[in-house]
DNA sequence: ATAGAATGTTTCGTACATGAAATATTATTA
DNA sequence: TAATAATATTTCATGTACGAAACATTCTAT
């Protein structure tokens, strides 16, 4: 029910920190968070730009690629499911499938069953896309990231999740579309 | 200059990962990479539905935000100088201050002198919110982070700079807008 | 003095992303 | 069975964000 971490990354010196540590100078935090908010700010432009060049260059968005991927990798599927498996809302993973759909690169088919439901199929020139092309994605920021070593690597991952977790701690409460966690990573992570 | 790790905050059960690293296994960066991707798609998404929760309660998003404690703080301001102090591009920052300017919390004014140039200013009532909520911005997500040891606060800023960084070496070759970059971080950092 | 370069802002088209509400379908239960 | 609840998708309004192109104004070199 809680969020934990992947059992061989753990943050060692935590112990006892859990009992030193209440207040942090306000003015060391205020540099700190500052810089922390200011960074995320930074990456999510940076995020979009390659999104954007990505589209420029190979007419698909990231959005679009993770989408298209993750259908690729976990086969026919339900959009809700899609958005789980993505960390995206409904609304939003509507529009992307919307757009690769126009592409033909994936249809949609309704569940002869349960006719609500609706299965995102990705196309024979969908699965060449995510063949050809599977670090698109990933791309130069990957070979640099690669080039790390190890265990920055790992730190990077760690402290990023980290911040995933205090900023998704504040939501748990709010997003009508997200389920209570412990059903999203079947195995720890979802994926 | 170059970036390093508190000693402290290692990861346990990595020690061998140490001397035999030179080329971290595909498999190892492949679960590396992906966590890393993954983790910034959330931390946007998060950042993303905080900055809605923002809108509700207090009619102002968290750019809005931001624009305006930038301008408050750095007094009165064109669009460009506005666009590199928080890392917009000016286009999305006209939109920003089309709303703050509706909402009668900024006004523009044309330079008389150069009338290319149109100067943004707080007005009274925009004043007064970044007073009365400095840390709206940072809300939950701050006191989640100050609660959390130093050290730690200082891994996860030094992190996310590296994924800056990163991000940003792709880029710099292909933003109109964006300043060679020695220009921006007057002193490292800009801001 | 004037054509054209340079600089600064705004508009336009596109894509994302969300929450709320509308819709469609199936399940439940009274 | 018929009202209602529950599930699943889609539509809508809003806001962010960008690049390219349109405008407006000033500067510059002829």
């Amino acid at each position: 029910m809680k969020y934990y971490y992947k059992k061989d990354y753990v943050m060692t010196k935590r112990p006892e920190a859990l009992n030193t540590p209440p207040e942090a100078s306000d003015e060391f935090f205020e540099t700190c968070g500052l810089r922390v908010l200011k960074a995320i700010r930074r990456i999510i432009r940076a995020v979009d730009i390659h999104s954007r060049k990505l589209n420029n260059e190979f007419n698909i968005t990231a959005p679009q690629m993770i989408c298209l991927y993750a259908l690729a990798k976990g086969g026919q599927m339900t959009q809700s499911e899609l958005s789980k498996q993505v960390s995206m809302g409904t609304s939003s993973i509507n529009g992307v499938i919307d757009r690769l759909e126009k592409k033909e690169l994936v249809i949609r088919q309704r569940d002869t069953k349960d006719r609500r439901r609706v299965f995102v199929t990705v196309t024979d020139a969908g699965k060449e896309i995510t063949q050809s092309a599977p670090s698109l994605l990933q791309e130069r920021f990957s070979d640099a990231l690669r080039s790390l070593p190890e265990l920055e690597q790992a730190a990077i991952a760690l402290s990023l999740e980290r911040v995933v977790e205090l900023m998704e701690a504040e939501h748990l409460d709010a997003s009508p579309n997200l389920v209570p966690n412990s059903q999203i990573d079947d195995k720890g992570e979802q994926n």
